[in-house]
RNA sequence: GCGCCUGUAGCUCAGUUGGAUAGAGCGGCUGACUACGAAUCAGCAGGUCGGGAGUUCGAAUCUCUCCGGGCGCACCA
């Protein structure tokens, strides 16, 4: 593919600058020229050279290009502009290498670990979640794409101050015990698999009294404050000591509450493997042995004075020195384990990605939990199942977690570099990414008071505590609601089931397109009339391309596959490709077999952005090529063959492309 | 105060390791359905890439500085 083709021509131009300068280039410059006028591919290498030769570029240029003569797969090679160096592709010979090139990427391997989703258990997912969760699925579809093994992995912090709040609501606010919430859960589910509608679903009822708890600490005297907060601190002892009846009721929430969210994102096609647990990392130690390790290394130490006095710290990434020249105790150091003996948060992170990469000599119990169509979904548990896949012990780890949590991550990959883990600190990437937060205007559409100040900011923060945000489920429905309306007035004549699978699959398109066309530290400011957008540069968009191609093969009683198997047989068909009147074709071909070199670019750059972007043109393409060349109607028989192989590659890169991006492609729409 | 991110068309955003004439969608204005579906396509208008200085053959991209946004900097998670 294109990617091969550049590379050839990278090989090709170090050789010959060994042998013709005796200088070893470590890697030429590559590039696509602005305009197919300039050709294929282009190098300004010999602009970069141009000093250190002590010639002029083009001189430099005009002599890597004749010395390297004729070669296969390119018709030539010219000098233009300032220096540059451009190739030519032979087009003909392109073309039936990228008709033939199947497949995905094959370019990564290794094992490797991707975290997503992480929601707290204790209320719905909302928009912001789901843009973690599509982030993070997407990359891993892309990583399965290029060869890697990969684990996905939610992190689950079940004992944490975010379910004690709801805790506490059951407990205090509403005099719930723990029979109660049981068949409040119960109830609930029975609701939600008669109406088939998740408004009522326990989840929103958790929305509800979390921001209503969360409140309630506030709203009282100064000493009814007090008193609330230290209820919520004891709760949260009880949910991290376990074995009593507040604990019991904290296991059931969070449990239910996952089951709520692996059902959501479920709608959206995003699955996991492995479900740890916060309250395993506690109860099987994994701190006290990860403490042992930070202690043997010396990346801990106890502070016997300053404001950290009784604690165990350790440097800050980028503060060695001055940690190193301070004469007293340096103040800017993270408390890891706390005067009290307690763990912070940070402390329990390293011990469990010690665990992700297999340095931390413990294991979790596992379970199964959650069962997909095509594979199980484990959990954490203190002694599970004796036979059950390994987890853990991964060569290379991604982090989906929004930018905020930047420093907290730096510190955990400073411990491992620290403790001489320096090749699993530079394969640990913090995948972060921006939120997702809503227009004014839109807040104030969906009812919520917003003041004056918040009114002049271009958005505003979604916030679980304050219940204010668009719920993940209440998206998805809104989405579907409006596609269907729409399919239906397109096709009166299907029946309802099969409307509401097309309008299902669009919808999801449409938001999973939505959440990954922004790169990820962009702000989006969620807004209803752009995610519910159908045209333009949506997930819809790219399918309807992929319906208009189907079109053609069903009009034209053939198939693909077919159509690449004659065009096998054809002889050259660089010449449909010559000429201005042709240059859409070939454009579009030329996008079509940029396949791996996207996949390689995504990777490296952490970025499942490009690949949207590339689906996006790719479809954007063949709309023009549609509209410029009438493949069923064209007579020249083999001109036909030649135009039916172009929609016919197009159409098995648009699907690759779209199942990466975790969207379906309808067979109508 | 320190650190990270960020400022590109009216709006929302792309812009590969510094490279040729800064792109797309939306919105606006014109056109194109008896064609393989118009959820589409073509065209036009719209930019001192926040300001300034520097490095370079070459800067939206790198450095410095100023201005304007955002987010971090707990013995919270």
């Amino acid at each position: 593919m294109y990617l091969e083709q550049q590379e050839q021509l990278g090989d090709l131009i170090r050789g010959v600058l060994k042998q013709k300068f005796d200088l070893d280039v470590e890697s030429i410059p590559l590039e696509t020229p602005p305009d197919l006028n300039f050709g294929e591919v282009s190098t300004p290498i010999a602009l970069q050279l141009a000093r250190a030769l002590r010639k002029a570029p083009r001189v430099i240029a005009t002599e890597i290009v004749e010395a390297l003569g004729k070669v296969e797969g390119f018709v030539g090679f010219e000098v233009a502009g300032a220096g540059y160096i451009n190739a030519r592709l032979d087009r003909g010979a392109s073309v039936r290498a990228y008709a033939r090139a199947e497949g995905g990427g094959g370019l990564a391997g290794g094992h490797v670990l991707v975290e997503h989703t992480s929601i707290n258990p204790n209320k719905a997912a909302h928009i912001g979640h789901l843009r973690n969760a599509i982030l993070g699925d997407t990359f891993v579809r892309i990583l399965r794409a290029a060869g890697s093994k990969v684990d996905v992995q939610n992190y689950i912090d079940n004992t944490g101050v975010q379910v004690a709040d709801v805790v506490v609501g059951f407990e205090h606010l509403e005099g719930k015990s723990v029979d109660d919430v049981r068949a409040l859960i119960a109830s609930c589910e029975e609701q939600v698999q008669r109406d088939g509608r998740t408004a009522g679903a326990f989840d929103y009822h958790c929305w509800d009294l979390y921001a209503k708890t969360s409140q309630w600490y506030a709203s009282g005297t100064e000493e009814e404050n007090a008193e609330r907060k230290k209820k919520r601190y004891a709760t949260l002892h009880l949910l991290e000591e376990g074995n009593n009846p507040t604990a019991e009721m904290a296991e059931l929430i969070s449990t239910a509450v996952l089951r709520r969210h692996l059902a959501t994102m479920e709608r959206l096609g995003i699955e996991y493997d492995f479900l740890p647990r916060e309250s395993e990392i506690l109860h099987l130690k994994f701190w006290d042995a990860a403490f042992d390790l930070l202690k043997k290394t010396g990346v801990l130490y106890f502070e016997e004075n300053g404001k950290n006095k009784g604690c165990w710290v350790m440097t800050r990434p980028g503060d060695e020195t001055k940690a190193a020249e301070a004469e007293g105790p340096n103040e800017d150091a993270k408390v890891i384990v706390r005067s009290n003996g307690t763990v912070t948060y940070v402390g329990k992170d390293i011990a469990y990605h010690l665990w992700k990469f297999g340095l931390l000599g413990k294991d979790f119990g596992y379970k199964k939990f959650f069962e997909y169509p095509s594979h199980e979904c484990w959990i954490s548990t203190m002694s599970g199942a004796a036979e059950h896949p390994h987890f853990g012990g991964a060569n290379a780890i991604y982090n989906v977690i929004d930018a905020r949590q930047a420093d907290p991550q730096a510190n955990v990959i400073q411990a491992l570099r620290g403790m001489g883990h320096t090749e699993q600190a530079d394969r640990y990437t913090h995948f972060s990414y921006e939120m997702v937060a809503l227009t004014p205007r839109c807040a104030v559409d969906l009812g919520y008071a917003v003041s004056e100040e918040d009114q002049k900011k271009a958005y505003i923060e979604v916030s679980g505590r304050k219940g204010f945000g668009v719920k993940a489920d209440d998206l998805i429905d809104k989405l579907i609601a409006a596609e269907f309306e729409e399919v239906s007035k397109r096709h009166e004549d299907l029946d309802a089931e099969t409307r509401k699978k097309i309008a299902t699959q669009i919808a999801v398109g449409a938001l999973r397109y939505f959440m990954l066309k922004y790169t990820r530290n962009s702000v989006i400011a969620f807004d209803f009339k752009d995610a519910l957008s159908f045209e333009g540069e949506t997930g819809p968009y790219i399918q309807y391309a992929i319906v208009r191609i189907r079109n053609i093969f069903r009009k034209g009683a053939t198939t693909a596959d077919a159509v690449l198997d004659e065009f096998a047989q054809m002889a050259d068909a660089g010449k449909y490709l010559e000429g201005a009147e042709n240059a859409d074709i070939w454009a579009l071909w030329l996008a079509a077999g940029r396949r791996t070199q996207v996949l390689d670019q995504c990777i490296v750059t952490s970025e499942p952005a490009y690949l949207a972007k590339h689906a996006f043109q790719l479809a954007q393409l063949f709309s023009n090529f549609y509209h410029n060349h009438h493949i069923l109607a064209e007579t020249d028989g083999e001109k036909k063959k030649f135009l039916l192989a172009t929609a016919a590659v197009t159409l098995r890169e648009l699907v690759l492309a779209l199942n990466w991006l975790g969207i379906e492609s309808p067979e109508a729409m």
